[in-house]
RNA sequence: GUCCCCUUCGUUCAGUGGUCAGGACUCAGGAUUUUCAUUCCUGCAACAGGGGUUCGAAUCCCCUAGGGGAUACCA
């Protein structure tokens, strides 16, 4: 049989990057399989859902290139893959479930159950439904779903264990005693999450469930469901949680969580799938630059990592300064571009600057800020500098590089090499003491990228102009 | 509280009974470079603790501690 998987996220709001991980791992390994990878959203509860998240979320994946056989604008005969859509399909299943005696109608009130809970809690009890409606008899829960609000619940096994085998975990076993009647279908009509996965799951025919680690207690409803549907359960890997630096869980307050976060810093969306790929998981070899191609054929869905890895900001910053210089020129302009201002963006030599700038970056953000040597006016140079201006044969230096320039129409960084070596040769300076006072009259600063690519942005007229004002008569 | 899961350098990931416990990031030092950055080299740095099992444990078992998750008519 061939793989499929699922992401199916809730549009409560932005794309957590966790969450982007787990559908990153199902794309993986789905992909490797040659199997189907689907969409779908599980908007059942309305009211947490928040506007715009859809297209959000369809836009995140788009941007990191992780494309879906089935979900959303690409239905098939599976669909519709909106479980709001769905509603008919959950209604007959459960409606079975209640006649099989697998499901019951309960019709305690919110009131009650919150009441239920302070005195299990006050006598140090679990928390748990007591199970109050679960022995009434069909006919008087019919007669009562007349006129009364109700939930309907899964009957679950009161005694035993369920034991169950998970890709990650290995084998894992909980007491049915710590199992709740889950509810499975809510008062308005819609279905928890519980059931809903459940039967999607099956009828979208998944095969593997890879998830996030808080579902793994809830497995033991699930399986139950399934059994009593008399479905076979698809295979599961419940993954690790990605988390702060403190180590709980990867939340808002500690940074950046969303995906679009990211993307908006400047980051590189194939540094951002290799570096969350390789959190909680890892081929083992000496390189970590994985593209999506290579992460698919090395993803191998058994050595994902048991324990919670945190998010680590400088690993990824690493990262994505090897996509960036990496990039094809091209595109690495193309991008670079975007992080300009408009007027900018419409300077002709910015090219010059931004390639320059190609190797010291790790986020485009950082461009701004480091193009400053390049458009701002020099600073003032301190009194390091000030005394590499004044030596003797600095002044050598400057009159051989104007005489130079005295020959050229303009200033380009390709010949840049070739007219400080006739410099070298004219003045009998080199070295350090060559480069060093030019640098200092271009920029005011004794550090900075290359000075060929300093002095093309600058111009000749330019160029001459500072260097001319550090000249002594 | 209860249940479940987890525990190797600061971080991340290798290592599934015999390894000098390895790689990557960070950090430090060095080389290259006109400087910075890049690149390259070197180094610092870990098996949570305690019991077993075994000729031999990071690797298997138990306990403890710590961390995390779940305990909703949220997912």
């Amino acid at each position: 049989m061939s793989v499929v998987t699922r992401f199916a996220p809730s549009p409560t709001g932005f794309v957590h990057v966790g969450s982007h991980r787990t559908a990153l791992y199902n794309y993986l390994f789905a992909r490797q399989q040659g199997g189907k990878f689907i969409l779908r959203i599980e908007d059942t509860d309305r009211k947490r859902y928040v506007k715009g998240t859809v297209e959000n979320l369809l836009f995140s994946l788009q941007r990191l290139g992780i494309s879906y056989d089935a979900g959303p604008g690409k239905e098939d005969d599976k669909g519709p893959y909106f479980q709001s859509r769905r509603i008919d399909i959950y209604r007959k299943a459960v409606e079975q479930l209640l006649q099989q005696g697998h499901a019951y109608r309960c019709f305690c009130t919110a009131q009650r159950l919150e009441e239920l809970r302070k005195s299990q809690t006050a006598q140090k009890l679990p928390p748990a439904y007591d199970g109050l409606c679960r022995e009434l008899t069909l006919e008087e829960s019919e007669q009562r779903a007349q006129n009364t609000p109700f939930v309907i619940r899964l009957k679950v096994p009161k005694e035993g264990t369920c034991a169950f085998h998970d890709l990650v975990r290995g084998n894992v076993q909980i007491a049915w005693s710590q199992i709740d009647d889950q509810v499975l279908m809510k008062s308005d009509g819609f279905p928890t999450y519980h059931l809903a996965n459940v039967v999607d799951d099956h009828f979208m025919e998944v095969t593997h469930i890879i998830r996030g680690e808080e579902w793994l207690p809830s497995v033991p409803k699930h399986l139950h469901l399934y059994h009593c549907f008399g479905w076979d359960a698809p295979k599961m890997a419940h993954l690790p949680l990605l988390l702060n630096p403190d180590r709980s869980k990867l939340s808002k307050r500690q940074g950046d969580v969303a995906i679009e976060d990211y993307l908006k810093k400047g980051y590189v969306p194939e540094a951002l799938n290799n570096f969350l790929a390789l959190m909680g998981w890892n081929p083992g070899e000496k390189n970590e630059i994985y593209s999506m191609e290579e992460l698919i054929a090395a993803f191998d869905i058994n050595k994902i990592v048991k324990a919670g890895a945190v998010f680590d900001l400088q690993k990824l910053n690493w990262m994505n300064g090897q996509y960036i210089r990496n990039m094809d020129t091209a595109r690495y302009l193309k991008e670079a571009k975007t992080w300009l201002h408009p007027e900018r963006q419409r300077d002709s030599r910015i090219e010059t600057a931004l390639l320059a700038l190609k190797t010291a970056l790790n986020t485009f953000t950082e461009i701004p800020e480091k193009l400053g040597i390049f458009t701002g006016t020099p600073p003032e140079a301190n009194e390091e500098a000030q005394n590499i201006l004044n030596e003797a044969s600095a002044q050598q230096v400057f009159s051989e590089f104007l005489r130079e320039m005295d020959a050229m129409t303009e200033l380009r960084e390709a010949d840049f090499k070739a007219i400080m070596k006739r410099v070298q040769e004219r003045s009998g300076v080199k070295g350090k003491e060559l480069w060093m006072p030019l640098r200092v009259a271009l920029t005011g600063a004794m550090h900075g990228p290359e000075l060929g690519y300093i002095a093309e942005y600058l111009g000749k007229a330019e160029a001459v102009r500072r260097i001319t004002a550090h000249l002594k008569k």
